[in-house]
DNA sequence: ATTATCTATAGATCTATAGATAATGC
DNA sequence: ATTATCTATAGATCTATAGATAATGC
């Protein structure tokens, strides 16, 4: 009658499986994948899952959502009142996070999960980005001309992901420079003149 | 000691399977998805892809690169000396497209190829969407103020592929308008003030 | 005889479950 | 007795191949 244990094993197999179902999606992602990662056998991880793969992913990328929201909320607030810091800190977040390919989500990990969570799980994941930076934008209208603060929101999340495409050798330094380069290039188009 | 066919039916498989690619990704889609959609038994597609699912995968996708390439040159020549309006065709030439998501092929569908394919097609990727429109920020030297013009390029293609994350019950023509405030968006950050 | 399909099946791999085993706690 | 693993295996599904079949062309 004992229920899922909540210690340092499961948070890394919560941690490997987010960090390998954000960076590949969940069908190129297997159970033994994860499992040897951890350093264990695929058939142990049930023991910590008892739902399965579907259930990890779920329950792996809500919490990455979360994290997300949370994150976003905190490093903005702790920005300050100047706009171009505020975004600035939003690109040294993203940077930092794993890789959150909405695209990828919504064509290929969503069809093949159930419906009730799909739909679910996406909204979670554009609230978590959307809101956060368009907040920050709505609170600066004065200094900038934006039409759409979601859709500019969003699209400023789009553009920073690609730093999770510079090949894997270059240092974190490279991608935290980069980032806050694109984040200026998005700035400076809002910005009014 | 035939050859493979090319006809209709082999263009309609090559289509099929370049549009599921390109939606889902390599390992989420499996022959039996394309085979469906055809309207044949997935074993009949060995008949016209003796190669099977790597073989297709590689060549659709190295179609697609080229005409992704020769599009964009095309579009952009047709639009003449206008800055802005080379940079709408860009726009419209991609919300035109089946989505290419970049960091979904590096990070997914690349480790599932052999390593070969792998790296002549994330080159011609890369190439295929950069090149062109590098050059066009390249010429427009004097009206822009861009620090590294494949970065920008990539980075444009990036934003507009997110017109594809528009669910699909939106007509084309919102896809298309965003695509283009996207554009709007991106080059009002890079015009000289 | 060639072309274009299909059925059947081998072999690999994946998810998931059942039950064995060893270590630890009472 | 509980906890945390493992081995073994069932059942599903995927890629790929072999060989049958039907239509068409000579």
């Amino acid at each position: 009658m004992s229920d899922i244990p909540d210690n340092e094993t499961r948070r890394r197999i919560l941690d490997v499986a987010e960090g390998l179902f954000s960076k590949r999606g969940y069908t190129a992602v297997t159970l033994r994948d994860i499992a040897t990662v951890v350093g264990m056998k695929h058939a142990s991880l049930y023991y910590y899952a008892p739902d399965g793969k579907e259930g990890l992913y779920v329950e792996v990328m809500e919490r990455s959502f979360k994290r997300h929201y949370d994150g976003l909320i905190e490093v903005i607030a702790g920005a300050g009142d100047d706009l171009r810091t505020q975004i600035q800190a939003v690109a040294r977040w993203i940077v930092s996070q794993p890789p959150m390919d909405l695209s990828r989500m919504m064509h290929a990990d969503m069809p093949a999960i159930k419906p009730e969570h799909a739909a679910r799980l996406m909204q979670s994941a554009y609230d978590a980005l959307r809101l956060p930076i368009a907040d920050v934008l709505k609170r600066a209208a004065g200094e900038v001309s934006v039409t759409d603060p979601d859709m500019a929101a969003l699209a400023l999340v789009s553009v920073l992901q690609s730093v999770h495409n510079i090949p894997a050798f270059y240092p974190d330094s490279v991608r935290q420079r980069i980032g806050l380069e694109i984040a200026d290039m998005m700035l400076y188009g809002w910005l009014k003149r």
